[in-house]
DNA sequence: GAGTGGTCTAGACCACACG
DNA sequence: GTGTGGTCTAGACCACTCA
């Protein structure tokens, strides 16, 4: 009867998962039992669940249990004019969208150097959150000019997109600018609303929005549940005719 | 004299670390002198400095010592025409990759399907390591039909570069498509040859090249150290000209 | 061989969920 | 209250690096 090392634990256990032996929703058993089970202490166990649930193939929840992580794994186009909820509903998947908070603070540097204003400046900040086919896929965070779209905060309080508020305010057609993509650890406020564990990776897009001048008009940064999604590149489908 | 738990430890030692105080380098004291200083056992120092190891602002040598973590923040640009040298030496930095591996394998079906071609059929497997400024940054593995670059192995062994290979082929011009980024855990030989700790995760970017008509010639994914590497997507410049 | 980090164990106690 | 996962401790032993 042989014993374990964590990583052993964990190759083991995942594959149970990832073959389906090991259905989605399904509870593990405890860690004193999985200890039992393979002969090691339990914090060994805990190492190799811990490891499972950074892959994101477990959820870990204190008090209540290890369950086996349903893992829906988006493909979401990045381009010159994503929008989110088009994006997701050519998936046939629903998209919703929560928002989490809208207030007026002076603009950071970094979003006044990026819209193009002065720094200080009041700026709308919206924080929402998206989801797709109710679970929760990405965070936003975004900064719009008072001066320029005065009624930003009360319509995003109101539900409308803000595609639709571009619209109204003369912008139908912006694209896309200057959108970087990096990976970090989330801080426990973002994984709780990502509903994921803090230690997971999560990937930052951060973008700016121009009318069809090249005059910013928008910027955000959305954070993304990094083994939720899967980001596609765009540039491509307009075959260049030279 | 306060206790501090692992979270606040790593918080601590990292903004020494961001701050400035203990520079690039620069050696920690053991974990032993840690948990005196700090009052707490070694776990606690450990899964802190693990933690801290997984935001790529720590290097963790067994036998050797715990180093603090220069951290480049390489801007790679990704887009129709990415070149990984060019692309590098735009920033001031040197470009350089070594060979690690070059074989003819069948090609996996996922392959097949990328490059157009019948399962199973010849491609040169070729895998290499790129370098910015002496840094391990990024592995790749390509796969190109050996019917249609019958010498590729050969040339990449010889350090021709794959454009440059291309170009010999008739191809000068060719550009990228379906470029897929997605994160995950990378396997114990990824993390060696990318110089990074095994829990920290990797970007990885799948694309397939094509000539001007849009054949696909070659199909490559390649891996990128997470907390090194910030992408730069690229539809943008070519303001269109409705 | 001495010193470093890596793994495992055993046990105590805490925090949270749910009945 | 009971049972779950979360944290911390103490100590043994292993694996690796370097003089």
């Amino acid at each position: 009867m042989p014993k374990w090392n964590w990583a052993e634990l964990r190759d083991l256990i995942g594959n149970r998962i990832t073959s389906g032996e090991l259905a989605e929703g399904a509870r593990l058993p405890t860690e004193i039992e999985l200890s039992a089970e393979f002969q090691v202490g339990r914090h060994t166990v805990r190492r190799a669940m811990s490891a499972l649930a950074l892959d994101g193939l477990l959820s870990i929840e204190q008090g209540r249990g290890t369950f086996v992580r349903r893992t829906p794994e988006i493909r979401y186009r990045i381009g010159r004019r994503t929008r989110f909820r088009t994006n997701l509903e050519a998936q046939g998947l629903t998209a919703e969208s929560d928002l989490v908070l809208a207030e007026v603070v002076p603009a950071p540097d970094g979003v006044a150097a990026a819209l193009a204003i002065a720094p200080g400046a009041p700026v709308h900040r919206v924080v929402s959150r998206g989801r797709a086919d109710g679970t929760p896929i990405s965070l936003s965070r975004s900064f719009h000019a008072v001066a320029r779209f005065a009624d930003f905060g009360a319509l995003r309080e109101q539900g409308v997109s803000v595609s639709e508020i571009y619209r109204r305010h003369g912008q139908p057609d912006y694209v896309r600018r200057d959108t970087t993509i990096f990976a970090r650890r989330p801080d426990v406020h973002e994984a709780e609303l990502l509903d994921q564990h803090p230690d997971q990776p999560v990937m930052v897009l951060q973008k700016t929005d121009t009318d069809r001048a090249g005059t910013p008009i928008g910027h955000s940064e959305s954070i993304w549940s990094a083994h939720r999604v899967r980001f596609a590149v765009d540039s491509l489908d307009d075959t260049a005719k030279s």
